[in-house]
DNA sequence: CATCAGGGCCCTG
DNA sequence: CAGGGCCCTGAT
C-alpha cells in the first residue's frame, strides 16, 4: 500500500446550526475501530475521498453547543481551487448533517423520562456520517452475520488490498478505496480475503456504481421515505436490517424504525426495561407511542449515550453483548 | 473432534 | 412467506 504525503493546508470553518455538539458528534465509541481515522483530545482526523482525490481533514471544536463553530483544515497535495473547497464544503455539510435543526426535538423531549438526561448534556448529537453511499454500503455488507473481530478483519483485508494511506498532520491513516480500485477484482479474490458470501455483494455494488446504475445524488433527492426505502433496498445485499442503518446514517432520516435486529434488541430490552429479551415488536411500539416523527433519532440517542457513558466506565452487562 | 450461532441476505418452492 | 444455504470464527 502506498503512502501519500498531504502537505499543502487550507482552513475554513464551518457553522453548524445550533444545537450542535462537537464531541458527541464526532466521538464514536460504538463504531468498530478503523485506520481511516483517528479521535483524540477532542480533535478527528479523517481521510477523505472526492472525486478521484485524496484530502486529510482534521477537524477542531471552536464553539459551543449553542454557539458551535468547528474549524477544519484540509490537507491536499496540490492547493485546492475555490470551488474544490466549495464542493468538499457541500459534500461534509450534508454528510454532518449540519443544517439539521434539532431544537424542536431537544425541546419536544427535554422532559422525556428516558431522553430527557440525555438531551440535557448531548443535545446537538444527530445523525452524521463521514462516509458516502458506497463507503457506507461496503461497511454494511462486513457487518452482517458477524462479530466484531470478523468484521475489522474484513475491513482491513479490503483497505490493504485496494486502499491507499495518507500521511498528513503527523498522522497516518489508510483510504477508503473506490468502485475503481476494484476494477480487476474477482469474486473469488474476494473470497480469499475471507468475505465469503459478501464476495459477491462487491462486485456487483462496484459494476452498479461504475455504471451510474446507483447515484447517491439522485437518491439524495427522493423525499418520500418509501420511495427511498423501496429505491435502496434494490441494492445487492442490502436488506431489512442494513436499509434500517442506511437511510439513518446515509440519508439522516430520523424516523420511521421498522425493524430491530438481534443484537440491539439484546440491548434495548436491558437499556429501557430492564430485562433479558424484550419482543421486538414491543421495543418498536415503544418509540413509535413516545417518540413518534422520531423514532430512528430517538434510538440514536438512547444508544450513542449508552456507549459513551460505557467508554467512560465500562458497564459490565453490556460488555457481555459486545462480543469478539 | 464436531456442531453451531452470529451486528443478514438471497433464492427457492 | 417460510426455510435452507452461505463464508468464516470462536465458543462449547
Amino acid at each position: 500500500m502506498k503512502t501519500i504525503k498531504l502537505e499543502t493546508k487550507q482552513i475554513i470553518y464551518l457553522y453548524p446550526k445550533a444545537p450542535f455538539n462537537y464531541t458527541f458528534n464526532f466521538y464514536k465509541p460504538d463504531h468498530f475501530p478503523t485506520s481511516d481515522c483517528l479521535f483524540e483530545k477532542n480533535i478527528l482526523w479523517k481521510s477523505f475521498r472526492l472525486n478521484g482525490n485524496n484530502y486529510g481533514l482534521k477537524f477542531e471544536d471552536k464553539g459551543t453547543t449553542d454557539n458551535p463553530k468547528i474549524k477544519l483544515t484540509i490537507f491536499s497535495k496540490d492547493k485546492l481551487s475555490t470551488e474544490i473547497i466549495e464542493q468538499i464544503t457541500k459534500e461534509l455539510i450534508y454528510r454532518l448533517n449540519l443544517e439539521e435543526d434539532l431544537s424542536e426535538f431537544n425541546n419536544k423531549y427535554k422532559n422525556d423520562r428516558y431522553l430527557g438526561q440525555i438531551i440535557k448534556i448531548r443535545k446537538g448529537l444527530r445523525s452524521t456520517n463521514l462516509y458516502s453511499l458506497y463507503e457506507s454500503l461496503c461497511v454494511y455488507f462486513v457487518l452482517q452475520n458477524a462479530t466484531v473481530r470478523r468484521t475489522v478483519s474484513m475491513m482491513e483485508n479490503l483497505i490493504n488490498n485496494y486502499g491507499e494511506a495518507i500521511e498528513f498532520d503527523s498522522n497516518k491513516l489508510s483510504c477508503f478505496w473506490q468502485p475503481e480500485d476494484m476494477i480487476k477484482t474477482t469474486e473469488e479474490e474476494l473470497r480469499e480475503l475471507k468475505l465469503g458470501y459478501r464476495a459477491k455483494f462487491f462486485i456487483k455494488l462496484r459494476d452498479e456504481f461504475l455504471e451510474n446504475k446507483i447515484n447517491e445524488e439522485k437518491l439524495r433527492e427522493i423525499k418520500d421515505l418509501e420511495q427511498l426505502r423501496k429505491e435502496v433496498l434494490k441494492i445487492y445485499g442490502i436488506g431489512p436490517a442494513s436499509v434500517e442503518y442506511l437511510l439513518f446514517e446515509v440519508f439522516h432520516v430520523n424516523n420511521g424504525l421498522t425493524r430491530i435486529p438481534p443484537w440491539e434488541q439484546k440491548i434495548m430490552s436491558r437499556l429501557i426495561f430492564n430485562k433479558d429479551l424484550i419482543a421486538t415488536k414491543e421495543i418498536l411500539e415503544f418509540f413509535k407511542t413516545r417518540h413518534k416523527g422520531y423514532e430512528k433519532l430517538a434510538f440514536h440517542y438512547l444508544w450513542e449515550d449508552l456507549f459513551i457513558r460505557h467508554q467512560e466506565k465500562s458497564i459490565d452487562w453490556l460488555a457481555k453483548e459486545i462480543r469478539l
